[in-house]
RNA sequence: GCUGAAGUGGUGGAAUUGGUAGACACGUUGGACUUAAAAUCCAAUGGACUGUAAGUCCGUGCGGGUUCAAGUCCCGCCUUCAGUACCA
C-alpha cells in the first residue's frame, strides 16, 4: 500500500476542521497552557518556507502539551494594519482593506496546508473594527491615567485632580519635566476648566506634547526610535530628519524601572533581556546645578562621575539647549548662530557617520564651579545630545574620552586629578585602580569612596542631588497615515477630549486618495464629516458635544504597535464583551506560557506589550503584569541563492569551475534553475529571462556550474521557496519534520530543498512498518524486550528534548526507532501505537491515518503521551572493562532509575568480578558519570 | 567601541552537560534489481601511515592550563554573525 500523503493530509485537515478538533474551551479540571506565535503581517508576497518555522515549533509543543494532559490554547491572527498595504494603495488606489483581505486569504490557505492545530474560532485582525474598538478603548484608559511615582502605579486621572484640589501639585512631579508650574490647592480650584485640562494633559500617560520627532519625508510620517535603523527608516531605508511637532506620546518612561526589574520574573533568553536592558539604559549618578556668571539661570547637568567634580574644566551644552540663545555674548553671536544652523541641517545619518569628528563653539559665557568658584567656559558641541539627560554636561577631559578629544581640539586646559596616572595621550576612563589628587576633600580616595563622599557633599550644600537617569524615551504614538486605528479623540478649543466609550469603535472612514491633504493634514483630513458615521450619528447626542457645533477630530492614526501590544489578551475571550476587563476567558488563560517569534521585536513589540500589560494590571483590568512567561526567538531560514558569473569585459557567462582571476559580475538567477550539483539548466535559463536568450556560455563537460550564496529569502534574489510546493511534492508532514530537522530552532540556517528527501524517506519507512500490499498489517504479538528498549529510549529522549524546547534532536531519534523496529520486525500493537502517539506532534496527518487504520475511532489528539519506564532500557546489570588510552575502565550498563548510591552498591557487589577482570583488587571505585567507572589500583 | 551568539567531516548538524567525537540525514562512490531511467535495497565514506588485514598516529578556530579523562571547564588570542552606539 502506497503512502499517499496528499490524500491523507487533505482528509485529515478537512476532518479536523469539520469536527473542530482544536477548538479550545475552558476546563478547570486540567492545567492550562497558553501557547502563542507572533502573529504575522499579511504581506502581498505570501508565505515562504521560513515563515512557518516558529509556528511548526509551537504547534509541536502545543500538541505535545495536549497529550501530556494540558488544556491548550493555540490561537492565530493577523497584524493587519501597516505601511505596505497603504503604500500599495497610494500607488494603485486600491483600498488597503481589500488588499489586506486578499493577503489574509492567501495566508490562511497556505497555513491550512501545513496542518496546524490552531483554534481558528478565536482568530483576530487588528484592522477589524470589532478589534480596534478595544485598542481605542485602551487608549482612552491611558489618557485617563497618570503615573504615581510614590506607589509606582498608574492611577485614575480623577484622583490626581482630587489631590490637586486638596494639596496642589507641590509633591506631585514628573520625571524630566521642569516646565510644569507649581500651584497650590486654592490656585488650582480657581483655575478655569481649560487651564485644569491643560495641566492634567501633561500628567496623562497618553499625552499630547510638542516633541522633537523623527520625521521621514519620504514616508510622510513620524517614526518611533525602534523603527529607525542606522539613521534611516526600517521600512524602505529613507532618511530621517528631526522636527518639532505636536504629537500623542506614551509615557513608557515612567515604567522604565519596572520594565527593567521585572525582566527577572520572566524566562527569556539572556541576549534579549540584555538588549532590553541596554535600551532602557539605566544609569545612576547625580544631577548638579552650575551657576552662570551674570545670569539668574542655572545649568543642570547629569553625571555618573561626581567624584571627578574637581576635574571639570569646561561645560558643554547641546546646540538645541534652551539657554544657549540667552547666554551667548554679542561678539560670539554670529559664530554660535552659524554653528547651530549648520548642525540642525545635518540629517541624522550625517551625524551618525561623523561620530568620530567632534565639533563645537565657545559661547563667550562662563559658569561658576560650585566648589572652587572658579569661572568655567561654556561651550556648545554636537557631541552632547539634547535628548539625553539634561542636554548639558560638565566636561572632565581627564576622565572622559569625548571631553578629552574636545579639549585637545579647541585647546582647553586639561586638569589631571588622577594621582600618578599619565593622561598625555588619552583620558583615564577606568573606575578602578586610581586615587584622586588636587581634589580637596576627595584626595587619596578611590572611586567608590569619592563618589559617595562627593554626593553627600553636593546634597548637603544643595547644588545637586542623587539621580537615576534612563535612556528610554517616551514613545511617539501619532502617525500621519491612513491605514491605522483612528484616535477616539476630538478637539475643543485646542484641547483633546475622548469620545464616549459607548460610541466605539470610531470607524476608519473611506477616502478617495491616500495622500496628505493640500494643507498638509494627514490623509484622514480628506474624509468628509459624513464619512465619520459614528461621530455623526452618535456622538452628537452626548453631553460633551454641542448639538450644533462640529468639533474637529484627531486626524492622525495610531502606530503599528498599538494593535499588537495587547492582542494576546483578546484571544482568551472571543465574546464581544470587553476583552480586557477581567472576564472568564482572561482569568482562566491568563498570560502566555510560551511565546515564539523573531528577535527583531526585542525593543519594539516586546517592550510595548510589557508596558501595556503593566498599565492594565495597575488599573486592575487584568491580574498579571507580564504578558509572556517564556519566550523563544526562532532564527531565520535563509535562502541559498544561485549565482552565475559574467565576465565584465566580454559579457560572456563563465561556468564557476572555469573562473580564474578575471573581473566578473555576479548575476542572481532563480534557484529552481539549478540542480543539486549546482548545474544550471541552460535551456530553462534562456527561456526564463530574455537577457540570457542569446548570451554566450563558457563551460566544459556539458555542465555549466553556478555558485551559491546564503542570504535572506527575498523576491529580488530569486531564492524564495514556497511551502505550497513542498506540501505538494513531499507533503505537510515532510515539511514539518524537515523544518525541525534543519537545526536548532534559534539558529539562522540555510534552506536546502534537496535535504528533504531524507525525512520523506523516513515517512515512507514509517508507513511500511505499519502496512503491506493489502493494508494495515496484523499486529498481535507481545512486545519483545528489544522493541521495548527501542520504544522507551525514544520516549525518554523525545520527552526530555521537547521539554527543553529542543525540537531538532527528536527527529533523529524517530528515525533510529523506526529503523530498529523494522529490523526487529516488530508486530506488537502496543509498541506501534505508542510510537504513533510519540510521533503525532511532529507528523499528525500520517499518525492519524495509521491510528484510524489500527481501528481507533477517536482522534489521536485525545490520547495521552506514553509513560517512560527506565527499567525497560536494560535487561540486566552488566559490567565490562574497556580500554581508554591504554587505561582500564569499566563500563556499567544499568537502569537509569538507580541513584548514585545504588550504583556504588552494585559495584561493590561485583568487586569480585572486577578484580578478576583486572587481575588486581581495586582499592576504591569512583563513580564518575553514569556509566564509566574509574579504577584506582 | 560596547553587548550578545557562534566556530566540529564535502554539507546540515549529534554528543546523555567532563567519559570510546562525528549519532541522524544530505551528498559522493561502489554494488543489487531494471532493456533503461526513476524508485527501492545493500556497502563504504574525517585525515595520514603501514602494499592488504589486524593496527598505529593526528584530528572539534589558534596558543597555553586544570584533570586519569576536555568539543565541553579556566586563562590569553583570532574569525564570523547579530544588536547597539557621541548615553555624560
Amino acid at each position: 500500500m502506497k503512502y499517499n500523503f496528499q490524500k491523507i493530509e487533505k482528509k485529515w485537515q478537512a476532518n479536523w476542521a469539520r469536527n473542530k478538533t482544536y477548538k479550545s474551551k475552558i476546563d478547570h479540571t486540567k492545567p492550562k497552557f497558553y501557547s502563542l506565535d507572533m502573529f504575522p503581517y499579511p504581506s502581498g508576497a505570501g508565505l515562504h518556507v521560513g515563515h512557518p518555522l516558529g509556528y511548526i515549533a509551537s504547534d509541536i509543543y502545543s500538541r505535545y502539551k495536549t497529550l501530556k494532559g494540558f488544556n491548550v490554547l493555540h490561537p492565530q491572527g493577523y497584524d493587519s494594519f501597516g505601511l505596505p498595504a497603504e503604500q500599495y494603495a497610494i500607488q494603485t488606489g486600491q483600498h488597503p482593506k481589500k488588499t489586506t483581505l486578499n493577503n489574509i486569504n492567501t495566508y490562511r490557505s497556505q497555513l491550512d496546508k501545513i496542518g496546524f492545530s490552531f483554534d481558528w474560532s478565536t482568530e483576530l485582525r487588528t484592522s477589524d473594527p470589532n478589534y480596534y474598538r478595544w485598542t481605542q478603548w485602551i487608549f482612552i484608559q491611558l489618557f485617563n491615567s497618570w503615573y504615581d511615582f510614590d506607589t509606582q502605579k498608574a492611577k485614575s486621572i480623577d484622583k490626581l485632580a482630587d489631590i490637586f484640589s486638596l494639596n496642589g501639585n507641590n509633591n506631585i512631579r514628573l520625571e524630566n519635566d521642569s516646565e510644569i508650574e507649581v500651584f497650590t490647592s486654592s490656585e488650582w480650584n480657581n483655575y478655569s476648566n481649560e487651564k485644569k485640562q491643560q495641566i492634567l494633559l501633561s500628567y496623562r500617560i497618553a499625552y499630547l506634547a510638542d516633541s522633537e520627532v523623527n520625521w521621514c519625508p519620504e514616508l510622510g510620517t513620524v517614526l518611533a526610535n525602534d523603527e529607525i535603523v542606522n539613521g534611516v527608516s526600517e521600512r524602505g531605508g529613507f532618511p530621517i530628519e528631526k522636527r518639532k511637532m505636536r504629537q500623542w506620546n506614551m509615557r513608557i518612561s515612567c515604567y522604565a524601572d519596572r520594565l527593567l526589574n521585572d525582566l527577572n520574573k520572566i524566562d527569556w533568553s539572556y541576549s534579549i533581556k540584555e538588549t532590553q536592558k541596554n535600551w532602557i539604559g539605566k544609569s545612576t549618578g547625580c544631577s548638579l546645578f552650575f551657576d552662570i556668571v551674570d545670569f539668574e539661570d542655572k545649568i543642570e547637568v547629569f553625571t555618573t562621575r561626581p567624584d571627578t567634580i574637581f576635574g571639570v574644566s569646561f561645560m558643554t551644552l547641546a546646540p538645541e539647549h534652551e539657554l544657549v540663545k540667552k547666554i551667548v555674548t554679542i561678539d560670539k553671536l554670529n559664530e554660535v548662530t552659524n554653528y547651530i544652523n549648520k548642525v540642525s541641517t545635518k540629517s541624522e545619518r550625517d551625524r551618525l557617520s561623523n561620530v568620530k569628528s567632534i565639533s563645537g563653539v565657545f559661547t563667550g559665557a562662563y559658569a561658576e564651579h560650585p566648589i572652587t568658584k572658579k569661572p568655567i567656559e561654556i561651550w556648545i558641541g554636537d557631541y552632547v545630545l539634547a535628548s539625553y539627560g539634561t542636554g548639558a554636561v560638565m566636561s572632565v577631559p581627564c576622565g572622559d574620552q569625548r571631553d578629552y578629544d574636545f579639549a585637545k581640539k579647541y585647546d582647553i586646559k586639561i586638569i589631571n586629578i588622577f594621582k600618578d596616572i599619565d593622561i598625555s595621550n588619552e583620558a583615564f576612563i577606568s573606575k578602578e585602580k586610581f586615587s584622586l589628587c588636587d581634589s580637596d576633600f576627595l584626595n587619596d580616595l578611590s572611586f567608590v569612596e569619592a563618589n559617595q563622599k562627593a554626593i553627600e557633599y553636593i546634597e548637603y550644600n544643595g547644588f545637586g542631588k542623587k539621580k537615576v537617569n534612563f535612556r528610554l524615551r517616551d514613545a511617539i504614538f501619532s502617525r500621519q497615515r491612513y491605514w491605522g486605528e483612528p484616535f477616539p479623540v476630538y478637539y475643543k478649543k485646542g484641547l483633546p477630549y475622548m469620545i464616549d466609550e459607548a460610541y466605539l469603535p470610531l470607524k476608519l472612514p473611506d477616502i478617495e486618495k491616500y495622500l496628505p491633504t493640500k494643507d498638509g493634514d494627514p490623509p484622514l483630513g480628506r474624509a468628509d464629516e459624513w464619512a465619520w458615521d459614528t461621530v455623526k450619528n452618535k456622538t452628537v447626542s452626548t453631553s460633551l458635544i454641542n448639538q450644533t457645533t462640529v468639533f474637529p477630530l484627531e486626524l492622525n492614526t495610531m502606530p503599528g504597535w498599538a494593535g499588537s501590544s495587547w492582542y494576546f489578551l483578546k484571544y482568551t475571550n472571543s465574546l464581544n464583551s470587553n476583552p480586557v476587563k477581567k472576564n472568564d476567558g482572561l482569568s482562566y488563560w491568563k498570560n502566555v506560557d510560551l511565546y515564539i517569534g523573531g528577535n527583531e521585536h526585542a525593543t519594539g513589540h516586546l517592550l510595548y506589550s510589557r508596558f501595556w500589560t503593566k498599565f492594565l494590571y495597575d488599573r486592575d483590568f487584568i491580574s498579571f503584569d507580564e504578558p509572556f512567561k517564556k519566550l523563544i526567538n526562532q532564527g531565520m531560514i535563509l535562502g541559498s541563492s544561485a549565482i552565475i558569473y559574467r565576465d565584465s569585459r566580454s559579457k560572456k557567462f563563465i561556468s564557476k569551475d572555469l573562473l580564474k582571476n578575471q573581473n566578473v559580475d555576479e548575476i542572481h538567477i532563480d534557484v529552481s534553475l539549478i540542480n543539486s550539483s549546482d548545474e544550471v539548466d541552460l535551456n530553462a535559463l534562456k527561456s526564463w529571462q530574455p537577457q540570457f536568450e542569446n548570451a554566450h556560455f563558457e563551460f566544459i563537460n556539458n555542465s555549466f556550474k553556478a555558485g551559491r550564496k546564503i542570504e535572506k529569502m527575498s523576491k529580488r534574489w530569486y531564492n524564495v521557496v514556497n511551502p505550497d510546493l513542498i506540501c505538494e511534492q513531499y507533503g505537510a508532514d515532510s515539511l514539518r519534520l524537515f523544518e525541525m530537522f534543519l537545526g536548532p530552532l534559534e539558529q539562522y540556517k540555510p534552506w536546502n530543498t534537496a535535504g528533504i528527501s531524507g525525512v520523506h524517506n523516513f515517512l515512507k519507512k514509517l508507513w511500511k512498518l505499519y502496512t503491506n500490499d493489502k493494508g494495515i498489517k496484523n499486529f498481535n504479538s507481545k512486545p519483545s524486550k528489544e522493541s521495548l528498549k527501542t520504544l522507551h529510549t525514544a520516549i525518554k529522549k523525545v520527552e526530555n528534548d521537547i521539554e527543553n524546547f529542543s525540537f531538532n534532536t527528536p527527529v533523529s531519534c524517530f528515525m533510529i526507532a523506526v529503523n530498529e523496529l523494522t529490523v526487529q520486525k516488530c508486530s506488537s500493537k502496543e509498541i506501534l501505537e505508542s510510537l504513533l502517539i510519540l510521533l503525532s506532534p511532529y507528523v499528525p496527518h500520517i499518525c492519524e491515518e495509521l491510528w484510524e487504520m489500527l481501528g481507533h475511532t477517536n482522534s489521536i489528539t485525545f490520547e495521552s503521551f506514553p509513560i517512560f519506564d527506565p527499567n525497560m532500557l536494560v535487561e540486566s546489570t552488566k559490567i565490562y572493562p574497556i580500554s581508554i588510552n591504554g587505561k582500564v575502565k569499566l563500563k556499567l550498563e544499568i537502569s537509569l532509575a538507580l541513584n548514585n548510591e545504588e550504583i556504588e552498591n552494585i559495584i561493590l557487589a561485583n568487586a569480585e568480578v572486577i578484580s578478576k577482570l583486572e587481575g588486581k583488587t581495586p582499592k576504591r571505585v569512583i563513580v564518575i558519570t553514569g556509566k564509566i567507572i574509574n579504577l584506582v589500583v
